[in-house]
DNA sequence: AGCTTCATGTAAAAAGTTACATGATTGC
DNA sequence: GCAATCATGTAACTTTTTACATGAAGCT
């Protein structure tokens, strides 16, 4: 059985309003970074699929001053897909293949103020994150659009929550290591 | 350039002591469930090409009752080959790809009960999992493990962290929905 | 009678990544 | 002069998942 995950959040996107698989790319990095990425040869492979199977429309535009741009608009077939998938019970745990956290584990094998570096590198990483959501939180919601686009909403207070809780920890296993190198 | 990241997970976990595909599988479960998976099959063919490089030897032991095993030793190859990766500064950002926080993004597409019932199953799958870092850390941590295994205590308490968040933001989540449907 | 645990794999398909390609415009 | 932005893609490759296979023991 096929997962085709990356097809639904391409179909939700495209609810929103239609677009191109270069503005597709840019709307995961800006509000589903914490929880999804594609790469962009993804995203227009998928779309032609889609495009093929009649789930979505293609309409090429031409532009002055930039290349040619492809617009994708979602279909009824299209709509009709999601929302099945979305009513579907089964729930599927998450995928995470965190690097960081794999050599945080690995710890013991190097020395501590290695160990510390990088962690201190890490934390700026998930500042950074933090910096990029709390910017796209306030250019984008208000009361209207946290009304009409709620489940977004509720996936940017969760990215945010999740970057802080990485921040404080990191603080903490930094200070844990800290500790342990003053007592040697 | 190859990524490789699932080796260095078992060469990290072969650092620990020797073990067989299927207890690795396991050791992935039980400590790495909030930041890495992997299938079965792909464990047991890495570890045959690891074999083959010389990273790790293999040794068949017979057993009565049940078929037979193959015990994956780390060898000096391997253990070099991790801790080059392990002191490398490049870092990678996480591989998230988690479908429940996909539907919820995707709340404005269902009906408002369907969306509260879909956060309080997911709820209960992160409570499964705090029950499952809490069980696993009781039985493991003590004082010395937590000397020797530093950096494995670090991420079982951000597992901690991360599960209890999940399930903050769950309820707040919960509650901003129920507010909702009232107003109508 | 059917599920789980133990234990290891092959083959094929699907999903994701990397390298490369094109070409104009704008900013440092 | 070099990098970034806009815009879309192909081909090759790597990584991950699924389906299938084997077979005994113990539990419900």
């Amino acid at each position: 059985m096929k997962n085709m995950s990356l097809r639904y959040a391409l179909l939700g996107l495209l609810g929103e309003q239609p677009y191109t698989g270069y503005e597709l790319k840019q709307r995961f990095q800006m509000k589903m970074v914490h929880f999804w990425n594609a790469h962009h040869t993804q995203i227009y492979r998928e779309l032609n699929k889609m495009e093929q199977e009649g789930l979505v429309t293609a309409e090429i535009v031409k532009q002055d001053e930039n290349p040619d741009k492809k617009v994708y608009t979602l279909q009824e077939k299209g709509k009709s897909v999601l929302t099945t998938w979305l009513l579907n019970k089964e729930v599927s745990p998450p995928k995470i293949k965190d690097e960081m956290l794999l050599r945080v584990s690995l710890f013991q094998f190097i020395p501590e103020e290695e160990a510390i570096g990088f962690l201190q590198e890490s934390k700026a990483h998930h500042e950074q994150v933090l910096n990029h959501i709390t910017m796209w939180k306030e250019e984008t919601y208000n009361e209207e659009v946290m009304e009409e686009r709620i489940g977004e909403y509720l996936t940017t207070e969760y990215g945010l929550l999740y970057m802080k809780n990485w921040i404080t920890w990191c603080d903490w296993a930094i200070e844990k290591l800290e500790k342990r190198q003053e007592k040697k």
